[in-house]
DNA sequence: TTGAAAGCGCTAACAC
DNA sequence: GTGTTAGCGCTTTCAA
């Protein structure tokens, strides 16, 4: 503690101050295998007097095993991944295994990027959102040989395991009961989508099945960046005015159609009897709305966590037959915006 | 691409498939040192070919060098960190070094846990957030012979250099304004504080400015966990009817405040007539709410990036005086709930 | 229970 | 412009 070294210490360094060989520091640094009590002591005291830190470059390099797993996400800033995160860490604590996180701001070329960085790294495994990748980077992942969990999304093709809901499923859902309530006039507000292959899909299962209803959506309009909340309002006083005799909005996250909820309840607007409104996400947020928008639970946390078990399961050796699918229901909540 | 390869590719297998040394491969794929223009060619169309991705394991072991900047911040879920994340990314994007995130909750057990493993893969520099660490965390950073940061706060003994706020001057500040404008009886609410020093730094600077006007805070509420927006309601409509005379509420986050907010605009309380209100940080959120909220911008992104660049300029030997401290003036934004 | 030797996959430093 | 040699700091393996 009192060294003004530069050169970070290595074992040497604990093996000379303890009197004891290298492969037995090791021994007791690692728990592995069997050292005499005395030693141990002796070993461990030096270690934290002097202040060693392993360097795990050097042991990942000799023992050919990194316990990381590179989780790939496309945003922090979406509330959404930060859950799906926790679920990842609650379980991966429980293990040696480590997560490790790269962001892609939901570009194929820097997730691309991001992965080859990751995956040089030689990690245990990966997790990472959707299942639209470029060439190169099923590639990557196909070659790695190791697990690959794909999360989020279920409406594809998997390149090994896969955890998440069918986004078109849940679009459906939605329609299914918007139309079951009797609402006719339908907008629809959400993110610019080429980017974001979830928020089309369940924009695709939803106009589908107004579609086979006989219902067109009556108009829509796209964002992208700046805040959701006022993205929502900003939308929603456009639509309105724009097709005043609309009786449902249906938003692409919780966010906006929270902004919208707001901008509604301001104007005086009756929800659900004139307008009803329902979002996506299941946001901890709408708890604290003056009223509680409908939305569908997109099942971060758990999505995280199967996730995380199935990596850590194979890393444990168990090789539940490869290529596991879990598809998990979305939990449909109605709230107080729409009407039953 | 087609083979069923288990080991992975090495520069061996480069330097075989295209009849080049493995040095010559490895200077091709780092772009170092002059090549010929065929040869880098043959390799790099190998190694595409291969599929070869490059073990930094190895690398970084032979040359002593970790482009990794490790983050540390206690929380995801905060949308301040990551905000102050994207500010790091964007400024290390133009260099080598990568950030690798690790969160500790706000405990310091695992700050100091998070912290070790970090240092064990040997990073060129630590930005971790606070000021309060244990000792033994403490000792680490100084030991480890790399650029530190500390973030957020600047009330407090730095361990090297230092980027953010006063946030006692900050509560100081709100203070001020809040007796300027003529309230007098102020309820506090906020989180529970021991484990938020920056919260509590706040909460220390409003009160003892307001002791230096002669006014005491009348009522108090502290939270923990759940929807902060609902917990900003809750704890709203059970102070004021606790409390009915106050005429000021000082949150220690935005998000409640805003939770707050919602709450007496609906039981038709005058805002910021009969009762004003004044949040912390400056989210983006609030541009959606009914009304802008009163509060004060936490410089979150300008953290961020300040702090990359010290990071990156000590990387790259600019040796600022070592122990730069950068301390930034939080921007106060009245909105419409602080009467004038 | 402990130690000595070999080598993980790469790069620095030096030949050629 | 290209190749050779010797490690980086650990762990694996085998011997004592």
């Amino acid at each position: 503690m009192d060294r003004n070294n530069q050169r970070p210490l290595t074992l040497r360094d604990v093996s000379e101050a303890s009197g004891v060989s290298e492969m037995t520091v090791s021994r007791v640094l690692r728990n592995k295998g069997d050292v005499s009590e005395a030693t141990r002591k002796r070993v461990q005291e030096a270690a934290k007097r002097l202040g060693y830190v392993p360097n795990k470059i050097a042991g990942a390099l000799a023992s050919q095993r990194v316990n990381l797993v590179a989780v790939i996400i496309p945003s922090l800033g979406n509330m959404v991944f930060p859950e799906v995160l926790s679920g990842i860490s609650e379980v991966l604590e429980d293990t040696e295994l480590q997560p490790v996180i790269g962001v892609t701001d939901y570009m194929p070329e820097k997730e691309e990027k991001v992965l080859f960085e990751m995956l040089s790294w030689r990690p245990s495994g990966v997790i990472i959102a959707g299942l639209e990748h470029s060439e190169a980077s099923r590639a990557m992942l196909a070659q790695a040989g190791i697990p690959v969990v794909e999360i989020m999304d279920v409406d594809g093709d998997p390149i090994d395991a896969c955890v998440g809901i069918s986004h078109r499923r849940a679009g459906r859902k939605m329609a299914e009961e918007i139309i079951a309530a009797g609402y006719k006039k339908i907008g629809f507000m959400g993110t610019k989508m080429p980017l974001d292959h979830r928020a089309r899909k369940r924009f695709e299962g939803f106009t589908r099945t107004l579609a086979a209803a006989g219902i067109e959506i009556a108009d829509r309009e796209f964002y992208s960046g700046g805040s959701a909340l006022a993205k929502g309002r900003e939308m929603t006083a456009k639509m309105i005015e724009r097709t005043p005799d609309l009786d449902f909005l249906y938003y692409s996250n919780d966010m906006i159609g929270a902004g919208g909820l707001l901008y509604l309840l301001e104007n005086g607007v009756d929800v659900p009897g004139q307008i009803g409104l329902a979002g996506f996400n299941g946001v901890e947020l709408l708890d604290g709305l003056p009223r509680q928008l409908a939305t569908m639970d997109a099942c971060r946390k758990e999505i995280g966590t199967k996730a995380a078990q199935i990596i850590a399961a194979r890393h444990a050796g168990n090789h539940p037959p490869e290529g596991d699918l879990i598809n998990l229901a979305p939990k449909l909540t109605l709230g107080d915006t729409l009407r039953r």
